[in-house]
DNA sequence: AATGAATGAGACTTCATTCAT
DNA sequence: CATGAATGAAGTCTCATTCAT
């Protein structure tokens, strides 16, 4: 995109420096996001605590929509990576292990940084970031439905979507508010939630 | 302060007047977060939208803020009157039936203005407000805890509270989901998600 | 400038009771700026706690403004009142006791409504109202110019004009922000301050 | 924070350019201040005048206030330069002379800009500065009274206080009245009022 | 006349964005 | 490229005044 420069050396050197004041303005907002709120995140500050300029900001990111979604790109990133090899053990363990598996992970991405997954989730002005947001659960939507369709012999008869749209959306609720709430205090409580999760959805796909 | 006037009418005329206006201008606040979004809602916009004069928005709301108040006050009334009666005949039924009740109840309550109660549960939380949309939660949460200990012997020996939690959060997860998302496009739709949802949580309690 | 009503019991029926609507509004503005400041002195605070409402003040005032003259004028007459008598004694006294007199009723007129006085004095938007409150100056001013004519062969030969600026003035000043600054706790201290002032302008006056 | 830059003249550029903007911004204050009275005096409007937008004016000056104590303060800066020197002449001189330079000094710091100071003096209070306009009379008071010490021999036994409160008032009430009312159109009328001014503080001294 | 609801200009202030240096 | 001063539209709220009842 931009012209290649002369030398390498400076180019390295520019291009880390680009790097880490566009690392510093996603953290910068992040940071604000969570700690002052949606309404406190107002360029110039987020430009304030990067230690950047607001022209620098704009250097980088065309507007502050176009922040915010790095930053939801960040997190999902993030999420992502905790997530995807431990779900792909999960696609083929019997049901249980792997509702149970699903359960600890949704867990875990929860727990990653909840607040700004609560922040980003719920408090954001949508103006399209909201699919950014969904993306992920259609994702895990998917994937459940096909896991399903894998193990439909070992499940009860049922419209494995209507089934999916069950198991995603409660698990997603209860280890979202179960987060949220503080309702994970110690490795017990979360074992709890997790045996009761597992017992909710397993009970539903079996009987 | 006044004496009181000769005739009535005229009395209550200036009473309708002021109520009219105090109406307009909640009802045009939900139309207008509903169809632009919380930032749209100005106070101007909202007078503007009301057929009023802003100066007369202040005349019957302190702030902005006091306006979402008494539109979320609104909605929860309107939802308290839908759900009431129904939910006290679930108290004495047989957990399916209370279970099924309880569903359909939280269907209903979320079809009577879902965009509007998406508005207010997501993306009012910047507002202050999120007490206030909590309130139903909790006390739907209680309510169900004291439900379940009155069935104490015809469900699974397990941790009130937390089966509590897993319930309500369940349901209301499921059943906002569907009705924000459009899945229930027809009474089949319906009562194919009262089923799941039913046999979700009532498997969850009895096995 | 109304006609005249029919009868006469209505008549004055209706006139008391505009002039205590009035009275009640020019006590209420007085109230207001002495307790709460000019910012605070809406109308319609004004007519709320002169127990009326806002349209009634404006039956009898075309404007705030024209309530504030309203208050400025009785707040003269009240001093008139209160000073007029003791200058007419003071005209015919020999110039140590007429000064003496001139400060001690100056003192008392300051007396009268201190906070008011100040708040009139200093704190109104000026609009023409400035030369109200200077009224009172200008007449003291020429008064005591009189005076001083009248005395010319007790007391040395200087610039009338001069002399009975420089008097009026200082007295002016003196008592003002004596009664203003709380330098007057005690009948004592009034009369140290009696003193040195008569001291102050009789000493200019006479060597 | 930033580096520095290659040439001198870029830094200062910018700083230059802000202290013009806050500079235009406090003259633009004083001038409306003055010309159209404070109720005038809008921020749009200061703004508007020092020729920078509204957003430059918050960039210096956290409200109307700050402006306003920020012209207060250049004010009182100005009159601190024009009284300082002369005052420290005036403690060692005998007490004629003493006073005879008070009352010049007083009228040079009340010319300066007299209506700026009147508008400061009497129309301020309402902005909370009350304290700031009046720091300068303390200084006044406590300065003249010291020297009303250090002379106690040459003078009447007097309570040196009250001695202060009726030179200091009446030389302040007598120069700023002068001034502000164009009293003082020629050298000569000015001299006359020295003239006077002195005489009343020097007979009430003295005799 | 009295009432008080309604009006709307305008005040203060914020903040995303631009641009000269 | 970075900087940060400057911009100005837009938002919240107040208050003198009007007007229907």
């Amino acid at each position: 995109m931009a012209r290649k420069p002369l030398t390498n050396p400076r180019k390295y050197a520019s291009q880390d420096r680009s790097r880490a004041t566009v690392d510093a303005l996603v953290e910068a907002t992040a940071r604000i996001l969570i700690r002052e709120g949606f309404d406190k995140a107002s360029t110039n500050r987020i430009a304030e605590v990067a230690g950047v300029s607001v022209g620098s900001l704009y250097q980088y990111f065309p507007s502050k929509e176009a922040l915010v979604a790095a930053l939801i790109d960040r997190h999902n990133q993030e999420v992502r990576q905790v997530v995807q090899g431990e779900l792909a053990e999960a696609v083929n363990a019997p049901v249980e292990q792997a509702v149970r598996k699903l359960v600890a992970v949704a867990i875990k991405a929860h727990r990653i940084d909840p607040k700004l997954h609560y922040v980003l989730a719920e408090q954001i002005p949508r103006v399209g970031r909201l699919e950014k947001v969904e993306t992920f659960n259609r994702e895990y939507y998917a994937l459940f439905k096909d896991y399903l369709e894998s193990r439909r012999d070992e499940i009860r008869a049922v419209d494995l979507g209507l089934a999916a749209f069950v198991c995603v959306t409660s698990i997603e609720a209860l280890t979202h508010t179960a987060v949220l709430h503080h309702k994970i205090v110690s490795d017990e409580a979360m074992n709890a939630l997790i045996d009761e999760a597992t017992r909710l959805i397993v009970g539903y796909l079996m009987n």
